[in-house]
RNA sequence: GAGGGUGUAGCUCAGUAGGCAGAGCACGAGGUUGUGGCCCUCGGGGUCGCGGGUUCAAGUCCCGUCAUCCUCCCCA
């Protein structure tokens, strides 16, 4: 068999990430991070591969995630494994199995990374795609859901991109189902009526249902009972504050009544921030109250709530990037004054200036040329005088020590 | 899983009716023997995504396949 090293190339629904994009990832990122830093929240790192069954019992068996979506394996050892589909089944399993409960208190987590769905590859998805979250055990109270929600407000407000907020409730476990039955008795009425994908949710998800695009069906949804009607008490009192808290942060937000999630876990609170300007995948950045996950996959009884951001997604919204620190060429003018050269650079980057020395060896014309591809703001031409010029007007000062040099830099910079 | 668009130089693309593989930009050298961007000259670069078929002859027509983009489904 003949391989042919040169046709090698990323598979399917992967990415290289680099050059300004790799520029705009660590500026997403950290804008989270940063934001998280104020809010005292502790970061996570979590593995990448799971037991299958953690997915299976947190996201939901029947949801298209778990159905087809995994990547899964088994290893050496015959486990049934998988590459984590998304971060709170992981995170919860890691509260739980670290005891994190035991020690008082409640937590405040975040986590990064990679995120593994086999889906068809379009505008804002990937199969390795990139997600930060964070999620808050062990509190009921609602002001832990507003200021989750404000938070990711925040933080979209300074990637300065243009989104809108989403609210709803899915009341607690009771009311969700009792209106879960409410609903699919109405939609039985009219099920032959009904797309055939909706058909089928009638039995697997009926709350999909009221997220379908098929006119025919919005038609049919829009007289459906409301998941408001079936809130316990406790759950429109909470779904009030909520609302009345987020006033409060002036964080702007929409009532959807038909915002439902696809993952199995939700109660009570959930939302979506939403855009417009990047095609059909939309949200970029959601989630919700969780109050019965963590007793779910076998923890004590643990009120939950968090959030995931799509990075990619943020990625596409980004216009501008912060300023970078202006770059400064060093240019040997001559072989004879590499050491010079590579010296200065050192003394530069020494008191935080960013130096490049020309590593290309040329002529003066086509290390110059070089130095201009590269970006150079100033470049300085070492030989037994040091030559400063500025690539914007092209202007040069000469200087006979590194001291004066540097000094009159610092003054540009 | 289903539907549609696109694959020709590093990049963006042209290629008419099947008849020698092209342009612009980028890259390299020079015009300017110590100076980038503008201009001029010259130059290096291609399994035309891959495999098969039709034909004297295929980038062009046919079949398959892979990749990519977009849409549905679903999700961040």
């Amino acid at each position: 068999m003949e391989v042919n090293l040169s046709k090698i190339q990323k598979i399917r629904g992967f990415q290289d990430i680099y050059g300004e994009e790799a520029k705009k990832y660590r500026y997403v990122v950290d804008t989270f991070r940063k934001v998280f830093e104020f809010y005292n929240f502790k970061e996570i790192i979590l593995p990448y591969v799971e037991d299958i069954s953690l997915f299976k019992r947190s996201v939901g068996e029947a949801t298209d995630i778990v159905q087809k979506e995994m990547y899964v394996f088994t290893d050496k050892g015959g486990r049934e494994v998988a590459l984590r589909p998304e971060g709170t089944a992981s995170c919860v399993r890691a509260y739980i199995e670290e005891k994190m409960y035991a020690e008082g208190g409640y937590h405040k987590l975040f986590y990064e990374g990679a995120m593994f769905r086999y889906e068809r590859p379009q505008a804002g998805r990937y199969r390795q795609f990139h997600q930060i979250g964070a999620e808050i055990f062990g509190v009921s109270s609602v002001l832990a859901d507003a200021e989750l929600i404000s938070m990711v407000d925040n933080v979209l407000k300074k990637l300065k991109i243009n989104y809108k907020l989403e609210i709803n409730s899915l009341g607690d476990f009771q009311s969700r189902k009792s209106y879960t039955q409410n609903l699919v008795n109405y939609l039985k009425k009219y099920e032959n009526q009904l797309c055939e994908t909706c058909q089928k949710r009638i039995e697997l998800n009926p709350l999909r249902v009221l997220d379908c695009k098929v006119p025919t069906c919005k038609e049919i949804t829009k007289e459906a009972p409301k998941i408001t009607e079936f809130l316990s008490e406790e759950s429109q009192k909470r779904f009030l504050q909520l609302k009345e808290y987020l006033k409060a942060l002036n964080v702007d937000f929409i009532e959807n009544p038909r915002l439902v999630r696809g993952l199995d876990y939700y109660t009570d609170t959930v939302f979506e921030f939403i855009t417009e300007e990047i095609g059909a995948q939309g949200t970029v950045a959601a989630g919700g109250r969780y109050d019965n996950l963590v007793e779910q996959l076998g923890g004590p009884p643990t009120p939950a709530l968090g959030f995931a951001a799509g990075i990619e997604r943020l990625m596409l919204l980004v216009k501008d990037l912060p300023k970078e620190k202006p770059l400064i060429t060093v240019i040997p003018i001559t072989p004879d004054y590499n050491i010079q050269s590579i010296q200065l650079s050192n003394k530069l980057r020494n008191i935080n200036l960013k130096s490049e020395t020309m590593l290309k060896e040329g002529s003066l014309k086509s290390m110059l040329k070089t130095a201009d591809k590269l970006k150079s703001d100033f470049v300085v031409f070492v030989s037994d005088k040091y030559e400063l010029k500025d690539m914007a007007s092209g202007q040069q000062e000469i200087f006979y020590t590194q001291e004066d040099l540097i000094e009159a830099l610092k003054d540009k910079i």
